[in-house]
RNA sequence: GGUCCUGUGGCCGAGUGGUUAGGCUCAGCUCUGCAAAAGCUGCUACUCCAGUUCGAACCUGGACGGGACCUCCA
């Protein structure tokens, strides 16, 4: 097997990936905030893991891929601000916090379900493992590398740089960090401008509030990765994943805290996904240019022609490396969707090939390509290229214009069955079948009609149907064999 | 303000010190009664300036543009 490569973000290079424990990986991606509606950045990066997680499956790694929902940490009721207050509510009338949680954990699932991005094998909650974190933030304290002031725990990020480099993964110098450090209200109990809350002291009117040891409270912000990688993968595993806009505070915390807490480095592999814009822009609510999954999927939106099915978009991610950053716009789209459509076309026309006896492409060669290209970092963006090649053999074999021999038509299904669909993802969108059924029935009725017309050079009427058809979106294609459509 | 990333043809996007990325669009051809689909062909790009080199879009420096992070964030 060759070997896999993948760009190491605490190395910043490509290294060769070895599993700890082959045939056994262990990956951590840092999930969703399930506080509102996913965001379709959060979809890109679960996307891109979905492939990784695939392909290292499909080597045959037995990977062990936890990805967490993040549903504790600072919530507070939005009622008690401004000036309609209205606290005297009945208890009913509010949303409980779990109640937001569970709502929108749902519709994680389910966007990410329609993205055909396969489940992780463990899915842990940050309120699942408040014991857990509280444990790490304890030892955390015994190790003399956090204080308690007031009750929250601070990690004491200038003494673990003493022994430690903090800034590891981003490679800044600490003394930079320190001067351009904002300050921050409320946290005039810091020892140190860096320093960052393991277990922060809650509020009355916090809705989720845990007792502790040092009071009642909820975990900071970066400790439940911690608690959860470590629980589920130990302490050393192989992958560790998530947006770069994580990179430089909650990965570096979390690499942080894991060496206070055990003294080793949690993970060998760093991989970091990039961001996702709209014509040029980042995708924020504050700029207007933000759009739900469902908005995307139906086109219901000021910013979209039209709408993208799930795989479409799907595809369309996937033609840019997971390391650039992906523009969204209707153009870019739009050819995603055109070329796909082509993509999945050849996988039906590839089914109804006729061998011959010689073949006239290398198949074998092109194979080899795909696995060079998803063992340079995962390069979907080449991978879809060399499949587009695999496409215009098929097309030009079903064209009579280039032979082929079983053996290379069989090689062709494994190529589509192991990269298309197992590897990327992709499969044909869901239609309803008993309708699409009905209706080629219905349209091939139509088209007998029309080449009987068209026998009778009846020319005007034969065009009349077509015209029709296609204005109801039906697509006619007529060939040797006989008239065949597509929506 | 600081740190880092980035700038490729009409559009989207890979990649490499000297050799076709690929997709979409557009034009021509083949096929077709005409179309559509498909195939073939063409459109040959790399922000600007300077340097290193036999040779740079790819390395170095600078300028300009874009972005991310520094604050919860994928």
């Amino acid at each position: 097997m060759q070997p896999l490569f993948l760009y190491n973000t605490l190395s910043r290079k490509k290294e060769e990936f070895k599993a700890l424990n082959p045939p056994y990986v262990g990956m951590y991606v840092c999930g969703p905030t399930v506080y509102s509606d996913v965001h379709l950045g959060n979809c890109r990066t679960f996307i891109s893991f979905d492939i990784i997680y695939r392909y290292l499956s499909h080597l045959g790694y037995k990977v062990r891929y936890v990805r967490n929902i993040t549903d504790a940490g600072h919530l507070e009721s939005d009622g008690d601000v401004g000036e309609d207050k209205i606290s005297k509510k009945a208890k009913l009338n509010q949303l409980e916090p779990m109640e937001i949680v569970q709502t929108y954990t749902v519709d994680f699932r389910k966007v990410m379900e329609q993205f055909n991005a396969l489940p992780p094998t463990i899915e842990p909650t940050a309120t699942g493992h408040i014991i857990e974190q509280q444990e790490i933030a304890r030892e955390i304290i015994n190790k003399g590398l956090a204080y308690e002031v007031n009750g929250t725990v601070y990690f004491d990020v200038e003494k673990f740089a003493q022994s430690h480099n903090y800034t590891a993964l981003t490679g800044r110098k600490l003394e930079e960090l320190l001067e351009n450090t904002r300050d921050l209200d409320g946290q005039q109990d810091k020892r140190g401008r860096l320093d960052f809350a393991l277990w922060i002291k809650a509020k009355p009117e916090h809705l989720m509030q845990w007792s502790s040891e040092w009071g009642k409270g909820f975990p900071g912000w970066h400790i439940e990765c911690s608690a959860m990688s470590t629980k589920y993968l130990g302490e050393q595993f192989d992958i560790h994943g998530g947006g770069m806009d994580l990179q430089a505070t909650h990965h570096t915390n979390e690499i942080a805290q894991n060496i206070a807490y055990c003294g080793k480095q949690p993970c060998n592999y760093w991989l970091h996904t990039n961001m996702l814009t709209v014509s040029g822009q980042k995708m924020s609510k504050s700029l207007g240019n933000s759009f739900l999954p469902h908005e995307l999927f139906s086109g219901k939106h000021p910013l979209l022609d039209k709408g993208y099915g799930p795989m479409a978009v799907r595809f369309f991610m996937m033609q840019t490396h997971y390391r650039s950053t992906l523009d969204f716009s209707n153009e870019a789209l739009q050819a995603s969707e055109k070329g796909f459509e082509r993509l999945m076309e050849s996988y039906q026309t590839l089914q109804n090939l006729t061998p011959g006896a010689t073949s006239g492409e290398d198949i074998k060669a092109l194979e080899n390509k795909c696995y060079e290209a998803m063992n340079d970092d995962f390069n979907t963006p080449v991978l879809i290229a060399h499949l587009f090649d695999a496409a215009r053999i098929i097309n030009s074999v079903n064209d009579k214009k280039v032979s082929l021999i079983q053996a290379d038509i069989v090689l062709l299904k494994k190529m589509y069955q192991n990269f298309l669909f197992d590897v990327m993802g992709l499969k044909v969108e869901a239609e309803n079948t008993k309708t699409t059924e009905v209706l080629d029935k219905v349209i091939h009725l139509v088209l007998d009609l029309r080449n009987k017309a068209k026998a009778e050079k009846n020319f005007s009427l034969s065009d009349e149907i077509r015209d029709k058809l296609t204005n109801s979106g039906v697509q006619v294609k007529d060939t040797k064999e006989g008239s065949s459509w597509k929506i």
